[in-house]
RNA sequence: GCCGGGAUGGCGAAACUGGUAAACGCGCGGGACUUAAAAUCCCGUGACCGCAAGGUCUUCCGAGUUCGAGACUCGGUCCCGGCACCA
């Protein structure tokens, strides 16, 4: 054996790169000396650079929340260079379903197992170095947080916004619990992925629905990642079109008792029976040949004959009997005749009213006009029940011929036919002159609809926060009063969820029993908890205040950090938590609690990190765990890796391999310092590079496109280290705040070994110099006609001609021009082309 | 079906407004140092033809606009995500 110590590296040598002790170090002085928490009162330049929160899950940090929690430091730590006082908290959120299945899979309390795996997140995102301030830390499931959640219930419920109505609703029957509609995904349990069944329940609703058209207009002027706008917009589903009303034939003859017995029809009524649909497409309104009610619709009853009241009540008890996931992924159309007709106002004759249930009740008025010539659904229908088919839409190349084999759907350069008057107008006009003259006669008004529907809130769970309602007998429904919060979670052992459809809270006489605010006389609490997307509905709201009780959210705080400057998270919540943020918001501005409307000013959604094109999860073993690579490598290095691995919007491939390129970077960060010269002149090259590689990193940063600010520095390093160039300090020391927003441990320590005393943190930005960037020389491209011939080296504002000269002058470009020079295109600094006469 | 995002070397990827395609990193090949290895440093590395000088081809496919297209336009294929009997 020789001596190790004479042949190691560098960076084993005494003073040698070693992370462990460094990131151990920096850790311990950051909390010491309170350098992430931020003096919110006082401090200038506020940003608030925040992060979704996570769900505390028992696995522990997945590699996915560490690489978003990296680009949101990062970009925090890069707005703290440039000089502004930036909050960037981080809290959990661990009230809900996920948790409590968890809690009962393991059989251990949520109570116990959630504080368990808040303390093992909060040790594992410590050691990745992140810039958060941990005294403004929250959970949700602290009363002194959900207190305030049913405060924000019951400033919704005082805005006349939250009610309760029995409704047909999705019920998961493993999970025991109802879901919004946003939480069935193709007719599934978004958790379980069990499907889901219909079920009648008295639930609590928030009107997010009244807020549609803004949740759906401010988007156009938000700055958010498109992908989530796109996806926010497809879930509010703005259609344009006209409510028409049919009216029915021959009402007196349908209209009486349904239980009318032996054939005997029942009373008359005078007023003519009027069925309201919606269309987008009233220019087809001349081929609607015949109505279709929902089952559900109010008015089947009146409109049926009695020689159909069989058939009918049969085929609406046996829609009623399916769950809404056959009844929406059934493709073949059924339907009943209902023995009526209506007149269509447009035509004025008759058409039959059908019941099918391909038209939903929840969605426009229940009822359709079917236009079998031009609607995919109508034409099949159609077919099916030999129903009557017209054309009343023309395109540019069939003029004359009315047949159709399918339902035709186009609409550009398409004029209306057979439709009388408004023969021959675009289908554009065609719609409004129909609107118009329907209106005029009280038979239409045009009409908004939005496909999303009112938020359900109520959970028939045990783990999230009790809703804030108690039930009088003697005055009915009575909010808690603010003062009484919180309505506290009881800490009870059989939480686990029946199919009784009631929550397990009802199991306990002895919390729900009550005396009423009102009255003081019995009362019994509402035992439904609140949907966990309201704990993070507001979130960001509490984190400025969260060691206030007196009030949720601190209003000159609130006034001077919200909205939140930049929030980064995944594009899984892109419809989800953001919508519902976004209308909480709305709610307590127009309460005039919040000086804003919009929660996040900026939202980026970051890419997906997979393991060899597959996502990362449990059943097929390919999870990283962060805390076996920061073992190995570092924190500064894993950090810098899932950086550099691919775009941050984009995410990408984590490959164990690549990890090694990111280590040798900072190793020679570490060498450049420990060995720079102080003596002896900096070089311009290595000048002009550093001052353009300080511009690209601050502009990559800043539009988060952290793989090329990475790939940015490596470069430099490779220019102020080529071949055996030992660099000067002035030359390392900009290279180490560039880098600290990546590798902040390795950048601190590197930095008090230049001399400094400040933190990196707090160094500012370095500055480039604009007369420095350019070479006094350029490499020009070269082409003739158009093809790429060489380079050839000019001054930097040499004009057209003196390129061509130094064209000509080189034989090997000079070669080429084997006739007149016809033309010159000439982009000064980049490329001429030459186009040779030939 | 509709909406959004993609497709570039052996691999992860770059190219911001149309101007030298493949920066940066991994991997691979060669060399220096070493008894040897590791580490480090240097050189090379899209494909094909050629001893070489050099040439030809190349950004999913097909057309087009342009002096010039990975980028723009039209048509098509495939992958990822969202919505979906929404009238």
């Amino acid at each position: 054996m020789t001596d190790i110590a004479s042949s190691a590296p560098a960076d084993e040598s005494p003073g040698g790169y070693d992370p462990a002790a460094i990131e151990r170090k920096w850790q311990a002085h950051w909390q010491a000396t309170g350098a992430n928490t931020p003096d919110l009162a006082r401090g200038a330049n506020p940003f608030y650079a925040l992060m979704m929160f996570p769900y505390p899950s028992a696995e522990g940090l997945h590699v996915g929340n560490l690489f978003a929690f990296t680009g949101n430091d990062i970009y925090g730590r890069f707005q703290r260079l440039q000089g502004h006082t930036v909050f960037q908290p981080l809290g959990y959120d661990a009230f809900g379903i996920h948790s409590e299945n968890f809690a009962i899979k393991l059989g251990i309390h949520p109570n116990e197992l959630i504080p368990r795996n808040i303390d093992n997140f909060r040790r594992q995102l410590q050691r990745a170095g992140l810039m958060v301030d941990w005294t403004r830390e929250l959970s949700t499931t602290d009363p002194r947080y959900y207190r305030w959640t049913q405060w924000v219930f019951l400033q919704l419920y005082k805005q006349g916004l939250a009610y309760k109505k029995k409704a047909a609703v999705n019920w998961c029957p493993f999970d025991k619990t109802v879901l919004a509609n946003e939480q069935v995904i193709a007719g599934a349990c978004e958790r379980c992925g069990t499907m889901v069944e219909q079920r009648f329940l008295e639930q609590w609703f928030f009107r997010i629905t009244d807020y549609a058209g803004r949740l759906l207009a401010n988007l156009d002027a938000l700055d958010w990642s498109e992908t989530t706008k796109s996806a926010q917009r497809n879930w509010i589903g703005k259609s344009e079109g006209a409510e028409i009303v049919f009216v029915v034939q021959d009402v007196m003859e349908f209209a009486g008792s349904a239980t009318a017995s032996a054939g005997q029809s029942g009373e008359i009524t005078a007023t003519p029976l009027e069925i309201r649909v919606f269309t987008t497409r009233a220019d087809t309104i001349f081929g609607a040949t015949y109505l279709v009610l929902a089952p559900e619709h109010p008015l089947v009853a009146s409109v049926v004959g009695d020689d159909q009241r069989d058939e009918v009540d049969r085929y609406v008890r046996d829609a009623g009997r399916q769950d809404l996931v056959s009844r929406k992924t059934t493709k073949e159309k059924t339907g009943v005749f209902t023995g009526a007709y209506a007149t269509n106002p447009a035509t004025g004759m008759p058409i039959p009213i059908w019941i099918a249930d391909y038209v939903l009740m929840e969605y426009g008025t229940g009822a359709i006009m079917a236009v079998p010539g031009h609607d995919e659904r109508d034409f099949e229908f159609a077919r099916t029940y030999d129903l009557p088919i017209r054309r009343v839409i023309a395109g540019p190349t069939h003029a004359g011929d009315v047949s159709l084999d399918a339902a035709f759907t186009e609409t550009d350069g398409c004029r209306v036919v057979n439709s009388g008057r408004f023969n021959g107008l675009p289908v554009g006009d065609a719609q409004a002159a129909i609107v118009t003259e329907l209106a005029a006669r009280h038979a239409a008004v045009p009409v908004v609809n939005y496909r999303l529907h009112d938020w359900c809130i109520s959970r028939q769970r045990y783990w999230s926060p009790p809703i804030p309602i108690v039930y009088c007998e003697r005055c009915g429904t009575v909010p808690v009063p603010e003062s009484q919060l919180p309505v506290l979670l009881p800490a009870i052992d059989d939480f686990r969820p029946d199919d009784s459809g009631v929550s397990p809270l009802a199991r306990h006489a002895e919390w729900y029993h009550t005396t009423c605010p009102q009255c003081g006389g019995p009362a019994r609490r509402e035992t439904d908890v609140s949907d966990t997307f309201l704990d993070s509905a507001w979130y960001f709201l509490r984190y400025t205040s969260a060691d206030r009780d007196d009030v949720p959210f601190d209003p000159a705080l609130t006034k001077k950090w919200l909205p939140v400057n930049s929030y980064i998270g995944g594009n899984e919540h892109a419809v989800l938590h953001l919508l519902y943020a976004r209308f909480v918001t709305m709610v307590l501005h127009d309460a005039g609690h919040l000086h804003f409307e919009e929660p996040f000013t900026r939202f980026r959604a970051h890419g997906l990190i997979v393991r060899e094109g597959a996502k990362m999860s449990k059943s097929k073993g390919n999870v990283v765990n962060p805390d076996q690579y920061i073992e190995e490598w570092g924190a500064d290095t894993f950090r810098t890796y899932l950086m550099f691995l691919g775009p941050f919007e984009e995410g990408g491939d984590f490959r164990d391999k690549g990890i090694s390129g990111v280590k040798r970077f900072l190793d020679r960060l570490w060498r450049s310092v420990q060995y720079a010269r102080r003596d002896g002149a900096t070089d311009a090259d290595v000048r002009r590079k550093l001052h353009q590689t300080i511009r690209k990193v601050g502009d990559d940063v800043a539009r988060l496109s952290y793989n090329t600010a990475i790939a940015a520095m490596m470069e430099y390093m490779n220019t102020m280290r080529s071949g055996e160039r030992v660099p000067h300090v002035d030359e390392v020391r900009p290279l180490v705040q560039l880098v600290s927003p990546f590798a902040p441990h390795i950048a601190e320590e590197l930095w008090s070994m230049l001399g400094e005393s400040v933190s990196v943190m707090d160094s500012g930005w370095p500055t480039y110099d604009e007369s420095l960037l350019a070479d006094d020389q350029v490499t020009m491209a070269v082409q003739m006609n158009g093809k790429t011939r060489g380079t050839v080296r000019v001054s930097t504002d040499a004009t057209q001609d003196e390129a061509v000269a130094a064209i000509l002058a080189d034989p090997a470009l000079a070669k080429y021009v084997t006739g007149p020079i016809k033309k010159v295109i000439f982009v000064k600094g980049r490329l001429v082309n030459v186009l040779v006469a030939q």
